[in-house]
DNA sequence: CCTTGAGATTCCAGTGACTGGAAGCCCTAT
DNA sequence: ATAGGGCTTCCAGTCACTGGAATCTCAAGG
Protein backbone atom coordinates (compact mmCIF):
# COMPACT_ATOMS: atom_id res chain seq x y z
CA UNK A 1 0.00 0.00 0.00
CA UNK A 2 1.11 3.80 -0.98
CA UNK A 3 1.30 6.35 1.12
CA UNK A 4 -1.90 7.91 -0.57
CA UNK A 5 -4.18 4.80 -0.04
CA UNK A 6 -3.39 4.42 3.46
CA UNK A 7 -3.88 8.58 4.07
CA UNK A 8 -7.43 7.96 2.69
CA UNK A 9 -8.07 4.84 4.43
CA UNK A 10 -6.83 6.31 8.03
CA UNK A 11 -7.93 9.83 7.09
CA UNK A 12 -4.70 11.00 8.14
CA UNK A 13 -3.13 13.39 5.75
CA UNK A 14 0.44 11.94 3.60
CA UNK A 15 2.45 14.78 5.16
CA UNK A 16 1.38 13.94 9.07
CA UNK A 17 2.11 10.48 8.12
CA UNK A 18 5.65 10.98 7.03
CA UNK A 19 5.62 13.25 10.12
CA UNK A 20 4.98 10.11 12.42
CA UNK A 21 7.35 8.17 10.30
CA UNK A 22 10.03 10.59 11.24
CA UNK A 23 9.21 11.03 15.03
CA UNK A 24 8.96 6.61 15.23
CA UNK A 25 5.41 6.22 15.46
CA UNK A 26 5.34 4.06 12.57
CA UNK A 27 8.13 1.97 10.31
CA UNK A 28 6.89 0.99 7.27
CA UNK A 29 8.87 -0.83 4.92
CA UNK A 30 9.87 0.19 1.84
CA UNK A 31 9.62 -0.61 -2.21
CA UNK A 32 12.78 -0.87 -4.27
CA UNK A 33 11.51 2.40 -5.91
CA UNK A 34 12.06 3.78 -2.90
CA UNK A 35 8.25 4.39 -1.88
CA UNK A 36 6.67 3.49 1.59
CA UNK A 37 4.95 0.17 1.68
CA UNK A 38 2.35 0.50 4.00
CA UNK A 39 1.56 -2.90 5.75
CA UNK A 40 -2.63 -3.36 7.03
CA UNK A 41 -0.63 -3.58 10.27
CA UNK A 42 0.53 -0.08 10.03
CA UNK A 43 -2.69 1.04 8.30
CA UNK A 44 -4.32 -0.29 11.55
CA UNK A 45 -2.07 1.84 14.17
CA UNK A 46 -2.61 4.89 11.61
CA UNK A 47 -5.99 4.42 12.44
CA UNK A 48 -5.21 4.18 16.02
CA UNK A 49 -3.16 7.28 16.20
CA UNK A 50 -6.04 9.44 14.58
CA UNK A 51 -8.61 8.31 17.62
CA UNK A 52 -6.12 8.54 19.71
CA UNK A 53 -4.94 12.50 18.60
CA UNK A 54 -8.99 13.18 18.14
CA UNK A 55 -9.54 12.58 21.96
CA UNK A 56 -6.44 15.14 22.60
CA UNK A 57 -3.90 12.94 23.71
CA UNK A 58 -0.32 14.24 23.37
CA UNK A 59 1.51 12.59 20.46
CA UNK A 60 3.74 11.30 23.49
CA UNK A 61 0.67 9.92 25.06
CA UNK A 62 -0.01 8.23 21.85
CA UNK A 63 3.35 6.62 21.84
CA UNK A 64 3.03 5.54 25.08
CA UNK A 65 -0.42 3.84 24.65
CA UNK A 66 0.48 2.82 21.07
CA UNK A 67 3.12 0.60 23.07
CA UNK A 68 0.61 -0.42 25.88
CA UNK A 69 -1.80 -1.62 23.39
CA UNK A 70 0.95 -4.12 21.27
CA UNK A 71 2.05 -5.18 24.89
CA UNK A 72 0.52 -8.34 25.36
CA UNK A 73 1.80 -8.17 29.31
CA UNK A 74 0.36 -4.54 29.65
CA UNK A 75 -1.79 -4.00 33.03
CA UNK A 76 -5.43 -1.69 32.29
CA UNK A 77 -3.81 -0.02 35.25
CA UNK A 78 -1.56 1.72 32.79
CA UNK A 79 -3.80 2.64 30.02
CA UNK A 80 -6.54 4.02 32.58
CA UNK A 81 -3.86 6.16 34.45
CA UNK A 82 -2.88 7.89 30.85
CA UNK A 83 -6.34 8.12 30.56
CA UNK A 84 -7.48 9.39 33.57
CA UNK A 85 -4.66 12.22 33.72
CA UNK A 86 -5.54 13.31 30.32
CA UNK A 87 -8.95 13.79 31.75
CA UNK A 88 -7.95 15.85 34.26
CA UNK A 89 -5.71 17.87 31.72
CA UNK A 90 -9.01 18.25 29.85
CA UNK A 91 -11.32 19.62 32.50
CA UNK A 92 -8.47 22.42 33.54
CA UNK A 93 -8.96 23.24 30.25
CA UNK A 94 -12.40 23.74 30.10
CA UNK A 95 -12.74 25.30 33.32
CA UNK A 96 -9.86 28.03 32.05
CA UNK A 97 -11.74 28.92 28.96
CA UNK A 98 -15.18 28.78 31.05
CA UNK A 99 -13.48 31.41 33.31
CA UNK A 100 -12.43 33.72 30.19
CA UNK A 101 -16.06 32.46 28.46
CA UNK A 102 -17.45 34.32 31.76
CA UNK A 103 -15.52 37.27 32.00
CA UNK A 104 -15.35 38.04 28.29
CA UNK A 105 -19.39 37.26 27.54
CA UNK A 106 -19.91 39.90 30.32
CA UNK A 107 -17.88 42.51 28.68
CA UNK A 108 -19.15 41.67 25.24
CA UNK A 109 -23.08 41.90 26.71
CA UNK A 110 -21.52 45.61 28.20
CA UNK A 111 -20.23 46.78 25.32
CA UNK A 112 -23.08 48.82 23.41
CA UNK A 113 -21.26 48.42 20.01
CA UNK A 114 -21.98 51.54 17.95
CA UNK A 115 -20.39 54.29 16.51
CA UNK A 116 -19.22 55.71 19.46
CA UNK A 117 -15.92 55.23 21.26
CA UNK A 118 -16.12 54.66 24.26
CA UNK A 119 -16.19 50.90 25.74
CA UNK A 120 -16.31 48.96 28.51
CA UNK A 121 -14.27 45.95 26.94
CA UNK A 122 -11.17 48.22 26.30
CA UNK A 123 -11.52 50.00 29.93
CA UNK A 124 -11.19 46.57 31.69
CA UNK A 125 -8.45 46.03 29.85
CA UNK A 126 -7.16 49.35 30.17
CA UNK A 127 -7.21 48.11 33.92
CA UNK A 128 -10.75 49.84 35.31
CA UNK A 129 -12.67 46.57 36.11
CA UNK A 130 -16.07 46.07 37.05
CA UNK A 131 -17.86 48.83 34.79
CA UNK A 132 -19.80 46.38 33.51
CA UNK A 133 -23.74 46.73 33.16
CA UNK A 134 -24.67 44.88 36.54
CA UNK A 135 -21.52 45.71 38.62
CA UNK B 1 12.27 52.41 34.32
CA UNK B 2 14.14 49.14 33.36
CA UNK B 3 12.83 45.87 32.19
CA UNK B 4 12.73 44.23 36.11
CA UNK B 5 10.90 46.59 37.20
CA UNK B 6 7.95 46.52 34.37
CA UNK B 7 8.48 42.86 34.63
CA UNK B 8 7.28 43.10 38.34
CA UNK B 9 4.78 45.51 37.78
CA UNK B 10 3.18 44.26 34.89
CA UNK B 11 3.93 40.12 35.85
CA UNK B 12 5.11 40.07 32.08
CA UNK B 13 8.13 38.61 32.13
CA UNK B 14 10.99 40.02 30.88
CA UNK B 15 11.50 37.35 28.07
CA UNK B 16 8.53 38.20 27.16
CA UNK B 17 8.65 42.28 27.33
CA UNK B 18 11.42 41.70 24.79
CA UNK B 19 9.28 39.61 22.38
CA UNK B 20 6.66 42.00 23.00
CA UNK B 21 9.35 45.32 21.15
CA UNK B 22 10.84 42.21 18.62
CA UNK B 23 7.30 42.29 17.11
CA UNK B 24 6.43 46.07 17.80
CA UNK B 25 3.74 45.88 20.44
CA UNK B 26 5.87 47.67 22.76
CA UNK B 27 8.55 50.23 21.67
CA UNK B 28 10.49 51.40 24.51
CA UNK B 29 12.94 53.99 24.41
CA UNK B 30 16.68 53.66 25.03
CA UNK B 31 18.56 54.60 28.03
CA UNK B 32 22.36 55.66 26.89
CA UNK B 33 23.81 52.80 28.17
CA UNK B 34 21.44 50.52 25.63
CA UNK B 35 19.23 49.49 28.29
CA UNK B 36 15.49 49.47 28.01
CA UNK B 37 13.73 52.84 29.49
CA UNK B 38 10.13 52.53 29.80
CA UNK B 39 7.52 54.93 30.39
CA UNK B 40 4.35 54.80 32.69
CA UNK B 41 2.54 54.12 29.16
CA UNK B 42 4.79 51.46 28.17
CA UNK B 43 3.99 49.98 31.26
CA UNK B 44 0.25 50.87 31.06
CA UNK B 45 0.50 49.03 27.31
CA UNK B 46 2.11 46.10 28.97
CA UNK B 47 -0.78 45.55 31.51
CA UNK B 48 -3.37 45.83 28.46
CA UNK B 49 -1.80 43.01 26.65
CA UNK B 50 -1.42 40.69 30.09
CA UNK B 51 -5.44 41.42 30.23
CA UNK B 52 -5.67 40.57 26.94
CA UNK B 53 -3.47 37.26 26.81
CA UNK B 54 -5.25 36.18 29.71
CA UNK B 55 -8.36 36.31 28.21
CA UNK B 56 -7.55 34.25 25.41
CA UNK B 57 -6.50 36.91 22.86
CA UNK B 58 -3.97 36.42 19.95
CA UNK B 59 -1.10 38.46 19.74
CA UNK B 60 -2.65 39.65 16.63
CA UNK B 61 -6.08 40.33 18.29
CA UNK B 62 -3.98 42.64 20.75
CA UNK B 63 -2.03 44.24 18.39
CA UNK B 64 -5.78 45.58 16.83
CA UNK B 65 -7.04 45.82 20.49
CA UNK B 66 -3.76 48.11 21.38
CA UNK B 67 -4.48 49.90 18.36
CA UNK B 68 -8.26 50.86 18.88
CA UNK B 69 -7.34 51.43 22.43
CA UNK B 70 -5.17 54.12 21.52
CA UNK B 71 -7.30 55.35 18.53
CA UNK B 72 -9.72 58.32 20.18
CA UNK B 73 -11.98 58.23 16.59
CA UNK B 74 -12.68 54.12 17.04
CA UNK B 75 -16.46 52.68 17.05
CA UNK B 76 -16.94 50.46 19.57
CA UNK B 77 -18.21 48.11 17.70
CA UNK B 78 -14.90 47.26 15.93
CA UNK B 79 -14.33 46.20 19.84
CA UNK B 80 -17.25 44.46 20.40
CA UNK B 81 -16.62 43.05 16.72
CA UNK B 82 -13.04 41.66 17.56
CA UNK B 83 -14.41 40.24 21.30
CA UNK B 84 -17.30 38.25 20.23
CA UNK B 85 -15.50 36.41 17.28
CA UNK B 86 -13.07 35.31 20.46
CA UNK B 87 -15.90 34.83 22.32
CA UNK B 88 -17.15 32.43 19.23
CA UNK B 89 -13.84 30.55 19.00
CA UNK B 90 -13.81 30.04 22.91
CA UNK B 91 -16.97 28.35 22.64
CA UNK B 92 -16.03 26.24 19.66
CA UNK B 93 -13.00 24.87 21.57
CA UNK B 94 -14.82 24.17 24.96
CA UNK B 95 -17.67 22.65 22.56
CA UNK B 96 -15.06 20.84 21.66
CA UNK B 97 -13.24 19.92 24.55
CA UNK B 98 -16.50 18.55 26.17
CA UNK B 99 -17.10 16.49 23.55
CA UNK B 100 -13.47 14.68 23.79
CA UNK B 101 -14.72 14.58 27.65
CA UNK B 102 -17.51 13.31 27.23
CA UNK B 103 -15.96 10.18 25.03
CA UNK B 104 -13.13 9.78 27.68
CA UNK B 105 -14.67 10.02 30.09
CA UNK B 106 -17.01 6.59 29.08
CA UNK B 107 -13.82 5.08 28.37
CA UNK B 108 -12.30 5.55 31.80
CA UNK B 109 -15.42 4.65 33.72
CA UNK B 110 -15.56 1.11 31.79
CA UNK B 111 -11.98 0.36 32.57
CA UNK B 112 -11.92 -1.49 35.02
CA UNK B 113 -8.16 -0.79 35.73
CA UNK B 114 -6.31 -3.75 37.49
CA UNK B 115 -3.56 -6.13 36.44
CA UNK B 116 -5.14 -7.74 33.81
CA UNK B 117 -4.33 -6.43 29.89
CA UNK B 118 -8.62 -6.48 28.79
CA UNK B 119 -8.99 -2.52 28.10
CA UNK B 120 -12.25 -0.76 26.85
CA UNK B 121 -10.08 2.12 25.99
CA UNK B 122 -7.37 0.12 23.94
CA UNK B 123 -10.21 -1.14 21.94
CA UNK B 124 -12.33 2.00 21.55
CA UNK B 125 -9.06 3.35 19.94
CA UNK B 126 -8.08 0.53 18.40
CA UNK B 127 -11.62 0.69 16.34
CA UNK B 128 -14.15 -1.56 18.38
CA UNK B 129 -16.81 0.83 19.22
CA UNK B 130 -19.54 0.95 21.96
CA UNK B 131 -17.88 -2.24 23.67
CA UNK B 132 -17.95 0.46 26.72
CA UNK B 133 -20.45 -0.26 29.88
CA UNK B 134 -24.08 0.08 29.17
CA UNK B 135 -23.71 0.79 25.49
C1' DC C 1 40.94 50.37 42.25
C1' DC C 2 39.31 45.80 41.85
C1' DT C 3 36.12 42.40 42.26
C1' DT C 4 31.75 40.42 42.77
C1' DG C 5 27.07 39.79 41.71
C1' DA C 6 22.81 41.25 39.91
C1' DG C 7 20.65 42.73 36.07
C1' DA C 8 20.85 44.13 31.38
C1' DT C 9 21.98 43.09 26.31
C1' DT C 10 21.91 40.09 21.88
C1' DC C 11 21.44 35.94 19.37
C1' DC C 12 20.38 31.13 18.58
C1' DA C 13 17.67 27.21 19.30
C1' DG C 14 13.75 24.50 20.93
C1' DT C 15 8.82 23.72 22.08
C1' DG C 16 4.10 20.72 19.63
C1' DA C 17 2.23 18.93 15.90
C1' DC C 18 2.01 19.63 11.98
C1' DT C 19 1.77 22.18 7.15
C1' DG C 20 3.36 24.46 2.81
C1' DG C 21 6.38 24.63 -0.87
C1' DA C 22 10.24 23.53 -3.94
C1' DA C 23 13.02 20.39 -6.55
C1' DG C 24 13.24 16.14 -8.35
C1' DC C 25 12.25 10.87 -9.07
C1' DC C 26 8.79 7.11 -10.54
C1' DC C 27 5.09 5.14 -13.07
C1' DT C 28 1.31 4.82 -16.26
C1' DA C 29 -1.14 6.22 -20.28
C1' DT C 30 -1.31 8.35 -24.56
C1' DA D 1 8.21 11.23 -26.04
C1' DT D 2 5.57 13.49 -22.99
C1' DA D 3 2.20 14.72 -19.70
C1' DG D 4 0.15 13.94 -15.35
C1' DG D 5 -0.14 12.45 -10.89
C1' DG D 6 1.98 10.43 -7.02
C1' DC D 7 5.97 9.77 -4.53
C1' DT D 8 10.55 11.33 -2.44
C1' DT D 9 13.47 14.62 0.49
C1' DC D 10 14.52 18.85 2.71
C1' DC D 11 13.77 23.48 4.37
C1' DA D 12 10.93 26.84 6.41
C1' DG D 13 6.96 28.60 8.82
C1' DT D 14 3.27 28.42 12.29
C1' DC D 15 2.17 30.47 17.66
C1' DA D 16 3.81 32.61 21.68
C1' DC D 17 7.00 32.26 24.04
C1' DT D 18 11.21 30.13 26.81
C1' DG D 19 15.96 28.54 27.84
C1' DG D 20 20.67 29.21 27.47
C1' DA D 21 25.18 31.24 26.22
C1' DA D 22 28.24 35.02 25.81
C1' DT D 23 28.89 39.61 26.81
C1' DC D 24 28.13 44.30 28.92
C1' DT D 25 26.76 47.71 32.76
C1' DC D 26 26.20 49.21 37.20
C1' DA D 27 26.25 49.69 42.32
C1' DA D 28 28.39 48.10 46.50
C1' DG D 29 32.12 46.20 49.39
C1' DG D 30 37.00 45.30 50.54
Amino acid sequence: MNIGEVADRSGIPPKTIRYYEDIGLVRPQRSENGYRAFLETDLHKLAFLGRARALGFSIEDCRTLLGLYEDESRESAQVKAVAEEHLTAIDDKIAQLQSMRETLSHLVRSCHGDDRPDCPILSDLAGNPGLAQGE
